[in-house]
RNA sequence: GGGCCUGUAGCUCAAUUGGUCAGAGCAGAGCGCUCAUAACGCUUUGGUUGGGGGUUCGAGUCCCUCCGGGCCUACCA
């Protein structure tokens, strides 16, 4: 038993997200969180809205409303999703809460008490017409290099070349098309991330068993160039945490606030102490999972994220906790994720290119997409969602091979034996081998489980179904029933064993289904971890009566996958 | 431009970190079964590991080079 800190990265507010962002980070941390509990962990499973920065704000002007109103309703849609794909999250919190102001304020006031801010003057570019400064990309212009026209302000996307937006040939604001901008000087505050250099990477050195992707990401932040650069944490916004030096005003900053990556991440601390509130708990309950002096030291901290937060949250974020000089809780393991592509090309929130969560729940069961996904997670390198491939590896490992078992199983009870499990009758060395086979992909199983590595898991989940069919293929019930009908009835009773058995163990990948497939034996509440497999086995009594449940999931036939492919075709 | 990741059967992925004839699932083929969602089981056909060169007793794995795909490059988040 242990104690386990999860954080998914926190969606952005604007707008409903797509199968990448999900599959990017809130669902493996989900099916994550859901086996730590099954195995008797005490878990905290964290997720929250990003709402601050500049397209929330523009979102919500292009909205007609007034940015908190649009934030708040942005923020129940996702929470409505999330609990449509059965995210499990402990809290899924806001970034824009008065806990995370105070929090982000208190980090502010101590980095500072540190000597690791410093104030530092800029030039940005203002639109005078918007009246807002605007961020590189947000300026659009001809690119001096190329000609282009619709080059951005950091980068020509066409020719590729990095761009200062003061390069630009007939500057614009790109999204309201302003052309009156102007250079101002605007005074900023930094953090020193350069004075944490060392410290931050001897901590990267220390984490040997980090992903790949993850470390050579921070090296390369830590190494590049002249290394770790300070880096602005502040910015010219109306909406977002104003900029206080804990409870107390921070003298020519009264216009400003912080800059969302600096808030975002203390989200995680924020939406745990919301946690707290919204449960009538003390602060002690959320400072056990995040002061190292008040508790904390046992838990295990885990984040996920797509790969392209990897730098704040390996430097940033620790900067912001190491550099506060107080005990906070630093991450144990971060599981990055690559991207998720979409029939040939990206998923592209700004030209509505794929299939989003809210699309998606009203297709087809949150499993069949929590499934496929799962299956297909990037974890190694980016994947790519194909509607052909959606279909089959749905009709054949959820309809064929695990939906098909319960009900082949359940309908032989019914059929022959009165719905009830039977008795009498003694088991051989056919249960005896498929439960030594059991053993071992269930070990095999939890070994991937316990390191994170999904797409092994899945197979291995699957494995442990198909196992199932292969006994029961193998052990012929139907034609033993005509001479020994005990004999016949000990192997359905093994058969309807691996019932509960499979409901635990596909819980957190499918939960839905494994509830289904929980109440046919058991009483609704959710199937027991197999501790001990020759025990589990053995755990139905002889007599219970057993249901057969309605079909546990239907297939998509070709025409289905076709209309759905031409409704969600690439533009 | 620079850094990192990646290329293995028609498709999606493995290969215990340099060590038996490169393995699974899907798709394809054959056989079997009839409890079941025409479902399931068993057997089986597919690979000069992107191209070329090198190191080594031995290379999918290490080095060089060329080709393709991706991410990041610090003011999007």
């Amino acid at each position: 038993m242990a104690r386990i800190l999860i954080t998914s990265a926190i969606p952005y507010i604007n707008g409903v997200k797509h199968l990448g962002n999900l599959v990017g980070s809130q669902l493996p941390s989900d099916v994550y969180a859901r086996y730590c509990r099954a195995r008797g962990h005490e878990v905290m499973f964290i997720c929250a809205t990003d709402e601050h920065g500049t397209p929330a704000e523009l979102a919500a002007e292009k909205a007609g409303q007034p940015v908190r109103e649009y934030c708040d309703e942005m923020h129940k849609v996702q929470a409505d999703l999330a609990c449509g794909f059965r995210l499990s999250f402990d809290h899924f919190g806001r970034s824009s809460s008065q806990r995370n102001h105070g929090l982000t304020q208190h980090f502010a006031g101590r980095l500072t008490d540190k000597n690791l801010i410093r104030e530092v003057v800029e030039k940005q570019i203002y639109s005078i017409q918007d009246s807002r400064f605007l961020p590189d990309r947000y300026i659009k212009g001809t690119c001096p290099e190329c000609g282009y026209e619709n080059a951005r302000g950091d980068q020509c996307e066409n020719c590729t070349r990095q761009l200062d937006p003061v390069d630009l040939i007939n500057p614009r604001s790109a999204q309201s098309g302003a052309t009156e901008l102007e250079i101002r000087e605007t005074r900023h505050l930094h953090l020193r991330q350069s004075a944490l250099r060392q410290e931050l990477e001897d901590w990267i050195d220390s984490k040997t068993d980090w992903p790949i992707l993850t470390t050579s990401i921070a090296r390369k932040w830590l190494r590049d160039g002249d290394g770790l650069q300070d880096r602005g944490i502040t910015r010219d916004l109306d909406w977002g945490i104003p900029v206080r030096r804990g409870d107390t005003e921070w003298p020519g900053m009264e216009d400003k606030v912080f800059y969302v990556w600096f808030d975002a991440p203390i989200a995680y601390i924020a939406a745990t102490a919301e946690w707290a509130d919204a449960h009538g708990l003390g602060d002690n309950a959320w400072e056990r999972w995040w002061r190292t002096d008040r508790g904390a030291e046992d838990v295990r901290y885990v984040q996920f994220m797509g790969k392209d937060n990897v730098p704040f949250h390996t430097l940033s974020f620790p900067a912001t906790i190491i550099g506060s000089g107080e005990p906070w809780k630093l991450v144990d393991f971060i599981k990055s994720f690559n991207f998720l592509n979409y029939e040939g090309g990206q998923f592209s929130t700004s030209l509505g290119r794929g299939v989003f969560m809210d699309d998606a729940l009203a297709l087809l069961p949150s499993d069949t997409w929590r499934w496929w996904l799962m299956k297909h997670v990037p974890e190694t390198s980016d994947s790519e969602f194909t509607w052909e491939s959606f279909r089959l590896d749905v009709n054949k490992d959820l309809a064929d091979v695990l939906g098909n078992f319960v009900s082949r199983v359940t309908r032989f009870c019914q059929s022959r034996f009165d719905g009830k499990v039977p008795d009498g009758g003694s088991q051989g060395p056919e249960e005896a081998a498929a439960t030594a086979a059991l053993a071992t992909h269930l070990r095999n199983y939890e070994t991937h489980m316990e390191a994170i590595e999904f797409r092994r898991a899945t197979a291995e989940l699957r494995e442990i179904w198909t196992l199932g069919n292969s006994y029961f293929q193998s052990a012929e019930p139907w034609t033993v029933l005509r001479e020994d009908r005990d004999r016949a009835g000990a192997i359905l009773r093994f058969a309807l064993n691996l019932l509960p058995l499979y409901a635990a163990l596909s819980e957190p990948f499918i939960p839905d289904a494994a509830e289904t497939i929980g109440a046919v034996t058991g009483d609704g509440s959710r199937a027991r971890w197999p501790e001990n497999i020759e025990t589990s086995l053995n755990s139905l009594q002889p007599g219970q009566s057993v249901s057969v449940p309605a079909l546990l999931f239907s297939k998509i036939s070709e025409q289905e996958q076709e209309e759905m492919q031409a409704r969600f075709s690439p533009p």
